[in-house]
DNA sequence: AAGATTAGCTTGACAGTGTCAATTTTAATA
DNA sequence: TATTAAAATTGACACTGTCAAGCTAATCTT
């Protein structure tokens, strides 16, 4: 019934799936250093040489990685804007505790999303899964004020001070004051934006 | 006079200080990957193995780089600070000038001060210099009133809105937009957080 | 001043890494 | 069934960081 009489075989099956799935979990469990194109192979059970033929070398398989973490990073920001009161204010709490979420649940993933230089960003479905991650805080934004006359504004605002706390946090930084306290609520930092409901 | 016939001594004089400038070198010229023992080694006219005998390893060295790093990034805020009028709002304007100019004209230097990981951080010469740094931004932040009686919030604030820009601008997200446009005025972001002078 | 000590550096090796070329194995096709 | 294409393997290459052993030259001790 199941494979473990057989002899392997010689082709794969799903090697393109399986390497993903082998990249995240090195990921999640050694960092960004563990993820390596041989480990992947190793643990994928092929030879060394073999995700050549599915990915355009290490730069490909990321691409692939990241464009699943996009996906993932989408969904848990949506999951929690669901959850949350339907008004614009909780809306955007929703979503930024989601984006914490995501970060501090899958660091390493999270550390190499936004950096393009690990992408061939050519690639059509990394741009759909960016694009799709992207989406989600161009429409959280939408119903607030524009102080500069420019929606982008809000968006980059919202998204950087997301973006630097999570690196902070994830690069050791916050916690390097002297005193050791609890984890921010990021919803803190966001309300010290002058956001207003437009009207 | 010069040493160009004699023959190369023996002991390099100033290794430790070749290494670090190498490898800065070697940071802005190539990026961060082109950042490795050996080139920094063969740039100061050494074997492969000489830097193990000043520093511990590559994190070793880059732990001095880092070191000098923040001093150069210190400077370049307090330099922006000082050109600046003198009331709270412009210094602070001043300092996230200068913050914004170093991460523009370091990159790659820019992009691995801020990970501990890179570091031993127990390194006196780096804790010090990582603690000038991050005292010029509470400098910066006193006169603010602190909305939730903590100093360290706004901090916090502003510290993460300039790093979440830079990086995006860094990594070549925020240039990811359809529209071509030209580069943020950081103050503008600055602007967005609810900071009034105590009084 | 002469010998002993040690700091500074070199050479050589090892296990990883990504990537390429050549080859073998299997599946699909005609 | 014969041919072709796809899938995976093997082996090599140039890198990387790190370690061990040895050599060179400056410093220290007496």
């Amino acid at each position: 019934m199941t494979k473990q009489n057989e002899q392997k075989p010689h082709h794969h099956g799903d090697l393109s799936e399986a390497l993903i799935e082998a990249g995240i979990s090195l990921l999640n469990e050694g960092g960004v250093d563990a993820l390596t194109l041989r480990k992947c192979a190793a643990r994928a059970g092929v030879s060394h040489a073999a995700p050549a033929h599915h990915f355009k070398g290490l730069k490909g398989l990321m691409t692939a990685i990241i464009t699943r973490g996009f996906l993932l990073f989408a969904d848990e920001m949506n999951v929690n804007i669901a959850a949350a009161h339907d008004d614009p204010k909780s809306r955007l709490h929703g979503c930024c505790i989601g984006y914490l979420k995501f970060s501090r649940e899958n660091s390493a993933l999270a550390s190499i999303i936004f950096d393009k230089t690990n992408c061939y960003n050519d690639d059509e479905k990394w741009n759909t899964a960016a694009d799709s991650a992207y989406q989600v805080l161009i429409d959280i934004c939408a119903p607030f004020n524009h102080p500069y006359g420019d929606a982008e504004i809000t968006q980059i605002a919202v998204w950087t001070m997301l973006e630097g706390y999570v690196n902070f946090e994830r690069k050791g930084v916050i916690n390097n004051s002297d005193r050791n306290r609890k984890p921010l609520d990021i919803n803190l930092l966001i309300d010290m934006l002058k956001l207003e409901i437009a009207g």
